[in-house]
RNA sequence: GGUCGCGUGGCGCAGCGGGAGCGCAGGUGCCUUACAAGCACAAGGUCGGGGGUUCAAAUCCCUCCGCGACCACCA
């Protein structure tokens, strides 16, 4: 505190160091154990508000949306500690079974080695070793930035009871016939080897060709002795088991029943009518691959066809298909083509964009394959999901999230579930080779229970995030105890659930599901959706476009607060935020402002004595007013989860009326020879705002307030991090009307007065005379504070009253009930100023006129609101004033 | 194809029914002892175009234009 972060100029600027300031905060509170459960106080002291953590991926490393995203749930958890709830942030990371598998994969590939020759035990032990290496990097960077987690107790989506309670959810979903398994048409990734589900799949927009193919009717079919199919892959081909056309379309409705002799392969497949097929695309006849499309499996099922699989897990083409066997999909393609060509079967060939699947991990194209999978029936899942948010028990903000969140259950489908990975939960289903039985179980089943046979296990594992939906309540002791968990009792359903709009479906929907199916309670009471951050260029922020930012960079640059405050200043309503550093940078100097304010109250403490705070000035009235509307603004922001409008109302009070004005009005009465109850008056009120306004900064801006609220004279917890929030209701009683009209006056004149100095170039060291004219009861009022405006402003004599003249040679300023004369004679010359007040009573005129119209107009009159019409009167008759006003100066001048 | 978001001073954004605001950049003057990461002052916009509703529209409705996102997807 003692040392000034901005050294005066002409001196070296020295970098404040964030880190050394708030490393040792973080500790003091982690020590003290407040990221624990808090015990709760006050008219809360028995809720609990509990957030979790979106858990992130333990390889991972924070980005800007963990930044945004983990300072929102701070801020969120910070006010509700300080307002007296139990309060808990539940920590954890998740095992993310293909991101980690990927960049295990990569790692070991490195060193030459293939995971399938280690086999599947020592891969997992590479797995483990990996998170141990990197996987506390990301909670030590969420430490860096204070989020008050609950660190003492991190889970972790594969640890031993979390992984418990994902055996027991499978288990029950399989009894009760939600988790099953078919041999369906799953995406699957040829790089990853493994099923991914729909809404893990990418579409991305390719350039690529049609190419119309002549298929031979075995029998010509009324002359006809071919018809042309047209397709985007050829090489599928290969599998076709059918030919489809429309059952409305009249050119091939002989063809109908007719047999074509499949080129290449020579199958024998049947022509057949389905409603899928849309008569106008391509050739109106389309080929039918049932193992390689899900629209062709679907039709296939419709009309009973044999289901060919061409490719093999890594895409490559199966055993039985001549010199196309081994060959790539790509290879094949080409091939494909080739011998059409060759055979004089290839019609045409036309360019064709389309899009493409690609798995969202490694970006390799999807193949649609038919394979044996585990699915979760969503069905009896969705229904309770949507409830829940339909009737407002979960409530999103921003609101309109609901809708897409409820579009996107109407619209699900069956959830594939296994994977074919090996770091994961391996899925808990049991088989006995011997005589058939198999089951789900929590527990191992080594033996089969029907003939004592040894059994084995599934060997796939499942989707991450089928672990991921149960973060809510398994974390909270659910696995032991279901619902009797004391944990649970205590702390769920949770409060806050924030998170960008991109796993909408994926997680959050998800959640809802499980927890109304395992726990019949919602998740989470309210989901705060915020804007994604996008790089400075307004698109999304990655490597290759190389604007991304790193978040750990500019807590060193501008400390965490500084950090935290600019972020969620950017925060609105929309969809994106297009990242600005200059906030950032502004929000450090913010933090600055705050750390020199604080250093300016407590460094005029001499003779300071604790005591109750007790507004004597107009201005102390004013502070105490705008403070007690600032509490206010703030909860109204924070209810509303409106984190923008909260730090900018922060912002604003504290840098333009606590640090311009109130500060500056109080230097005067601090000084040496001021009136000694008066300074002691005045040093309560400045430590009681400052304390006021530290605890509403707290959420945002933990360090650099909690470190002040060390050096305060007097507290009331042992830091800030526990510290009563302000009590709006309290405060409402200092709201004074009359005090604020007499301030707002006084900067009025202040700003006249420095306005008329700066104009004409004078040194704000030249004392002014200057004369305030206002309203007799303005004048009262304004007349005792007349002291203020004579030292803000630099003025000599200063005249206040109802019926004081203009002084001769002096510029006029007329403001809002006041005129405001400030004495140049002798100074400057008069041209200029006349040209000034004609250009004002030129707008002045026109904005009368205005108001004259609008107030003349006998519908505005008949329809307005009355307090709308009365303040427009008023209004006009303000403005009319001060024309008249101005008008009468620029007589004077001549 | 469907749904949604955004177009406001040079730049980035707030405001979303009663006379246009903030930050930054740029201009002028200040080392005024809390702060030059600062202070003071001034300048800068017919709120994307058009139409409508209303006494009143940046704000509500329609339409067009331009960005962007999500979902679905026709071989």
């Amino acid at each position: 505190m003692a040392d000034t972060q901005a050294a005066p100029s002409g001196d070296k600027l020295v970098a404040y160091d964030f880190a050394a300031h708030e490393r040792p905060l973080f500790e003091a509170w982690r020590d003290a154990g407040y990221f624990q459960r808090t015990p709760g106080f006050g008219e809360h002291a028995a809720d609990s508000y509990t957030i979790v953590i979106p858990p992130p991926n333990v390889t991972g490393v924070l980005h800007l949306g963990h930044a945004l995203n983990d300072t929102i749930q701070d801020a969120c958890i910070r006010r509700a500690r300080m307002q007296g709830y139990q309060t808990r942030w539940i920590l954890g990371t998740d095992h993310a079974g293909i991101a980690t598998q990927t960049k295990v994969d990569k790692h070991l590939a490195e060193q030459g080695i293939n995971r399938r020759e280690i086999g599947r035990e020592a891969f997992i032990e590479a797995c483990q070793e990996w998170r141990r290496d990197y996987g506390g990097r990301i909670v030590s960077q969420i430490a860096a930035m204070g989020c008050s987690c609950d660190y003492a107790d991190e889970q972790f989506t594969m640890s031993p009871e979390f992984s418990r309670a994902v055996r027991r959810v499978f288990t029950d979903w399989y009894h009760e016939g939600i988790v099953y398994r078919g041999k369906r048409i799953v995406n699957w990734c040829p790089h990853c080897t493994t099923a991914i589900a729909d809404d893990e799949a990418e579409y991305e927009d390719e350039k690529g060709h049609l190419w119309h193919l002549r298929y031979p009717l075995a029998e010509p079919v009324g002359g006809r002795e071919y018809l042309v199919v047209a397709t985007t892959r050829p090489e599928t081909m290969l599998g076709d088991t059918g030919v489809a056309v429309s059952p409305s379309d009249e050119r091939y409705r002989d063809l109908v029943g007719a047999t074509v002799r499949l080129p290449i392969v020579d199958r024998e497949i049947p022509v057949f009518s389905d409603f899928y097929v849309d008569a106008e695309f391509g050739t109106g006849c389309v080929k039918v691959t049932p193992a390689h499309d899900p629209n062709d499996f679907a039709m296939g099922e419709r009309h009973d066809l044999s289901k060919i699989n061409v490719f093999d897990e890594t895409a490559h083409v199966v055993e039985g298909f001549g010199k196309f066997t081994g060959m790539s999909r790509e290879e094949a393609r080409e091939a494909v083509v080739a011998e059409f060509e060759a055979l004089g079967l290839l019609e045409s060939v036309e360019d064709h964009d389309h899009s493409v699947m690609h798995c969202y991990r490694c970006h390799t194209t999807l193949e649609p394959w038919l394979s044996e999978q585990w699915f979760v029936a969503v069905d009896s899942l969705k229904e309770a999901a949507a409830r829940v948010v339909a009737d407002g028990t979960i409530k999103f903000h921003p609101e309109r999230w609901a809708q897409v969140y409820l579009d996107w259950l109407a619209n699900l489908k069956d959830w594939c579930i296994s994977r074919q990975l090996w770091w994961g939960h391996q899925i808990p289903l049991y088989y006995c080779d011997a005589c058939g039985w198999q089951d789900a179980s929590v527990d191992p089943v080594d033996t089969c229970p029907v003939c004592g046979a040894p059994t084995r296990q599934d060997e796939d594992v499942l989707d991450t995030w089928f672990s991921s939906q149960l973060w809510p309540f398994a974390t909270q002791g659910w696995a032991e105890q279901g619902n009797d968990a004391p944990e649970l009792a205590a702390y769920y359903p949770t409060q806050v659930l924030s998170t960008a709009r991109d796993i909408m479906g994926l997680w959050v929907a998800r959640m809802v599901m499980a927890s109304e199916s395992c726990t019949g309670q919602i998740p989470f009471e309210n989901v705060i959706i915020h804007p994604t951050v996008m790089g400075a260029d307004g698109k999304p922020m990655s490597k290759s476009r190389g604007n991304g930012v790193d978040p750990v960079q500019l807590m060193a640059d501008y400390g965490a607060d500084g950090m935290r405050f600019g972020l969620l200043m950017q925060v609105t309503g929309a969809q994106a935020m297009r990242f600005d550093e200059q906030k950032i940078e502004g929000s450090r100097n913010f933090a600055n402002k705050i750390r020199n304010a604080a250093r300016f109250v407590l460094m005029h403490l001499d003779g300071y004595e604790p005591g109750a705070p007790e507004p004597l000035t107009p201005a102390d009235k004013w502070i105490f007013s705008r403070l007690a509307a600032l509490v206010e603004a703030v909860d109204a922001a924070y209810e509303g989860y409106e984190f923008g409008e909260m730090t900018r109302a922060l912002y604003r009070f504290f840098w333009n009326e606590l640090c311009d004005w109130y500060i500056e009005f109080s230097k005067a009465r601090l000084a040496d020879d001021a009136d000694p109850a008066d300074r002691l008056a005045c040093q309560r009120n400045l430590v009681f705002v400052l304390d006021q306004a530290l605890r509403l900064l707290h959420p945002v801006m933990p360090f650099i307030t909690e470190e002040i609220y060390q050096e305060m004279p007097e507290k009331d917890a042992p830091m800030l991090i526990i510290a009563p929030w302000p009590d709006a209701r309290a405060l409402a009683a200092w709201r004074d009307g009359e005090a604020e009209r007499a301030i707002e006056m006084v900067c009025e004149a202040v700003g006249a007065i420095r306005s008329a100095r700066s104009r004409y170039g004078l040194s704000p060291k030249t004392p002014l005379d200057a004369a305030v004219k206002a309203s007799a009861a303005d004048a009262a009022l304004l007349g005792e504070q007349a002291a203020l405006i004579r030292s803000l402003a630099n003025v000599g004599e200063l005249a206040v009253g109802a019926d004081v003249a203009k002084p001769a040679g002096s510029s006029a300023a007329v403001g809002a009930g006041i005129e405001v004369y400030t004495c140049l004679a002798g100074h400057v010359d008069f041209e200029a100023e006349r040209a000034r007040l004609a250009k004002e009573q030129a707008k002045l005129a026109a904005d009368v006129a205005k108001l004259e119209k609008k107030l003349s107009n006998p519908g505005f009159l008949a329809k307005a609101a009355p307090e709308i019409v009365a303040k427009d009167q008023a209004k006009r008759d303000e403005l009319a004033d001060k024309l008249a006003r101005v008008e009468a100066s620029l007589a004077e001048l001549g």
